[in-house]
DNA sequence: AAGAACCGGAGGAGATGCCTCGACTTATTT
DNA sequence: AAATAAGTCGAGGCATCTCCTCCGGTTCTT
């Protein structure tokens, strides 16, 4: 309440041993939700910490301004891997090194997974972050698709359901394979390319972006009856 | 305690309104485990089934035994298939048509993905039941690739795998795109096809099927600390 | 009509998770 | 070195959830 998680321009700064301590916290978060995912304890973080739990409530609020407030920059270099990828000159390697990248991101870190694939948190800035990653996005695709190297009937919001894929596998082996999820990602994009003979097409090709984020509302929201 | 979940033929029948409510119960686990998954509770199912709690624990001595019953016979379904497949004359088709159909079971049931592709539930009867149906599998995963339509650094182990990617879209998009799943299949499914002109090899291809079963044992699994 | 079998759903027991509070410790200032 | 503001700790309150029991009342069967 007293305490901005920012370090605002008008608070005074904090104390030697508290910043270390948020910075402590800060790390610890980032582990913790990483292996166990947003359902993860504050009291988990501080005790990974080495920290009461008074010292983590005291220097964020609640659980949603810690998880904001490490995922919002992670977000911002998710974004800043799109722009990078508009770089290469090759369209393919672009749009699939960008998948890459991503998807291995995703693989290391289950709060990552979750808060990228889910809006049941409600947490502005970064659902503002996610909306600004769209455009760069919907230009890998098209330009790999305008090269003939990417198969046509794919769009921007595959790419989510992709990483839901690999991403499920990753939590499902990540304990007993950690690599794994390689495996399965190099089969989904064996089949995005395009083929020449390919006979098939895609089915439910109504898929609009505005459906995932319908999806991302009710996925992981605490149990409705019914 | 007193009574036995399979009507054994010393046990004297049950009451005609019993044995209604009986069925109803199965009715019903099977509606609400499908829908939410084995972490439903048993007050769900018996309010699902306009029945009391009571009712339903004096029938079922927990939802593990509930939870058996249901599923038995549905794995039996599925070792079928296999079976039926192995019939069909082009290998292709046999393999490919065996997917859809498994594919399409577990996206209409939460719970029955669950508890194929777990293991931390313990049912001796659903183990048996999986471990009977990995021989003509394997036999229809060889046989697609001796004839050359399926790439050949592919393994039944695998096929787990695509049930957890395809089991987990349904999961995420069920409630708002009931059929996107197919979408996911197809493209697996295309890349799982043996193209003449594929550079690429799939990674970590040490993949052994008691690598997954470990998987099976961890996943699902109540929380550890750590 | 009598007795056995059955039904219902409040609520006990136990987990779990979020967060507060007040006694105690440490850093900083003068 | 003393004063004081800032920070720390973790037991425990409160709320929620799930599994399952218990027993007064109901329904079936003979």
């Amino acid at each position: 309440m007293t305490q901005n998680t920012a370090p605002a321009a008008t608070a005074r700064p904090l104390r030697r041993d508290a910043e270390r301590n948020r910075r402590r916290i800060l790390e610890s978060a980032r582990e913790v939700f990483g292996r166990r995912g947003l359902d993860a304890t504050l009291d988990d973080v501080a005790h990974h910490a080495g920290l009461g739990v008074g010292t983590v409530y005291r220097r964020f609020p609640n659980k949603e301004h810690l998880v904001e407030a490490m995922f919002t920059e992670r977000l911002e270099d998710i974004a800043d891997l799109a722009k990078q990828a508009l770089q290469v000159s090759d369209p393919w390697e672009a749009f699939v090194g960008f998948v890459w990248q991503t998807v291995e991101m995703h693989s290391h870190d289950r709060g990552l997974r979750e808060i990228m694939l889910s809006t049941a948190f409600g947490h502005e800035h970064v659902a503002e972050a996610k909306a600004r990653m769209v455009p760069a996005i919907t230009q890998l695709v098209e330009r790999a698709q305008a090269a003939g190297q990417l198969r046509s009937d794919v769009v921007p919001a595959d790419l989510p359901l992709l990483h839901q894929m690999t991403g499920s596998v990753a939590e499902y082996t990540g304990q007993v394979a950690p690599h794994l999820w390689r495996r399965c990602l190099a089969l989904l994009i064996d089949g995005l390319r395009a083929e020449p003979g390919r006979a098939s097409e895609l089915p439910c090709p109504e898929l609009a972006m505005d459906v995932i984020d319908q999806a991302m509302c009710t996925w992981r929201q605490p149990r409705q009856h019914g």
